[in-house]
DNA sequence: GCTCTTTGTGTCATTTTAACACTTTCAAAT
DNA sequence: ATTTGAAAGTGTTAAAATGACACAAAGAGC
């Protein structure tokens, strides 16, 4: 027994395939993970932020469109992590009486393909809407667990943005224009998840030359007030473009 | 208008998520890639040995079945690369008429998913069957067009493997037990694509401690012979298992 | 002016890197 | 037997990168 052909994809959903988003933030101290909520009778149930895709959607644009849709982050440039695809995928039984809720065929096998980004999270207010009933930043180190494979893939994330960060000058993406080099420095130990060396941490990144000093200093703070600096574009370019072997913290 | 819900899943192709594979080889002089032929009014056009999943397989296993149907290569540890699913993907007239033959809903919206692999040439013969006409070893540098989007994914499983061989010693899965430096020399300039110095390139394999040197040498060879070498499997697991900053070339 | 807190800075010993050329060994040809 | 061709194998040096390590300076609050 077949499927009937489609006639009028385009409006419809692929029943068969999904996106998820691993959207990372860094709040000056830890990184944190964008999830939605959904209630069940079984309590709150964290769940990464996904559905299916149309059948004529690129993936990329699905992803974007279901970001936007679920959590209203809009304009972020995300990366595929891969595709995820246990048919055994809907094990919980909270999952399953989710999916009854919210999908025409809640039963259908689902590849997800999942993406991930890193966002300033001042820039990034999230706005739960569709069936999200809320959408939150969570520290990534106090998740335990979440929906589905989710927890799989945010821990394929996490070792992709540890490998990323020694290959690419990715602090652009997660502070602000302005910030100081201890906040860069605490952002590459919270990623790589150990100490580093400040002087070494410093001289390592001023070698680079990704970022320039400005004239302006912190103030307000109860401590020696800490110089700013902001990423040099051109040079950020260059390295994202050329390669950059060693970067090796 | 919905699609059914489907019964027996468990011997259903799923018509929407296919599998790829890019199998790489070592010829002693250069990287190749195993490819299927298919015959059209067009002539001979090339493809990666890829199919539809099952509906209850999972994508390791379907990507391990369908190399295996397609190539007669087993037993084959396959890594992801990633999906790939342009809605436009089937835009040559060539790839749309050789689908209408071999598949139930030719026009379905396809999202395959890439996997690649090393593997020792001498020790797999192809063997086409299936819908593949053959299955041959071509020099990766001299592919200038595949199938659908085959070639996008070539090139993604070309530079996967570019990084890859920075962070792990890979050399093991493309070398037969007993080698050469020279040949493990070649191998790295190969994927690179690059020359390497010989001194240097000597001088950091053996720090690296994953080579034993044996007691044996070359013969029959018109010139001085080479010492033969074989990994060296507990330090080879080590490294793999501890990461392995250090290996740039 | 004392305290608290964070910023910012330099040196040295060790390791790693990149660049570089000539001798050795064998088989094949003469 | 000698020559030839072809790849194997080997060491040094200068420059750069790394890792370990400690204390003074600047501001806010009391």
């Amino acid at each position: 027994m077949r499927k009937e052909i489609k006639k009028n994809a385009a409006l419809e959903l692929n029943p068969n395939v999904s996106v998820d988003c691993v959207i990372f933030g860094f709040d000056f101290d830890k990184l944190n993970v964008l999830v939605i909520n959904r209630e069940s009778k079984d309590g709150v149930q964290w769940a990464l932020p996904g559905n299916l895709i149309y059948d004529d959607e690129h993936l990329d644009q699905a992803a974007n469109r279901v970001l936007a849709e679920l959590t209203g982050l809009q304009h972020i440039y995300l990366e595929q992590i891969g595709a995820f695809g246990d048919p055994n995928r809907i094990s919980k039984e909270s999952d399953r009486s989710w999916l009854q809720s919210i999908r025409a065929q809640p039963e259908a096998r689902v590849i997800t393909v999942a993406y991930f980004s890193l966002v300033k999270m001042e820039d990034y207010q999230p706005q739960a809407s569709s069936f999200a009933k809320s959408a939150e930043w969570i520290p990534v180190n106090e998740i335990r667990e979440l929906a589905f494979d989710h927890f799989d893939i945010l821990q394929t994330a996490k070792s992709r943005l540890k490998q990323m960060i020694k290959i690419r000058p990715i602090g652009f993406n997660l502070l602000p224009e302005k910030f100081t080099l201890s906040q860069l420095h605490k952002l590459y130990e919270s990623i790589l998840d150990k100490p580093l060396d400040k002087r070494n941490f410093r001289r390592k990144i001023q070698k680079l030359n990704i970022v320039m000093s400005l004239e302006e200093k912190q103030s307000g703070v109860p401590h020696k007030p800490s110089q700013l600096f902001m990423f040099d574009k051109e040079h950020y370019l260059l390295l994202t473009q050329n390669g950059f072997d060693n970067f090796g913290f």
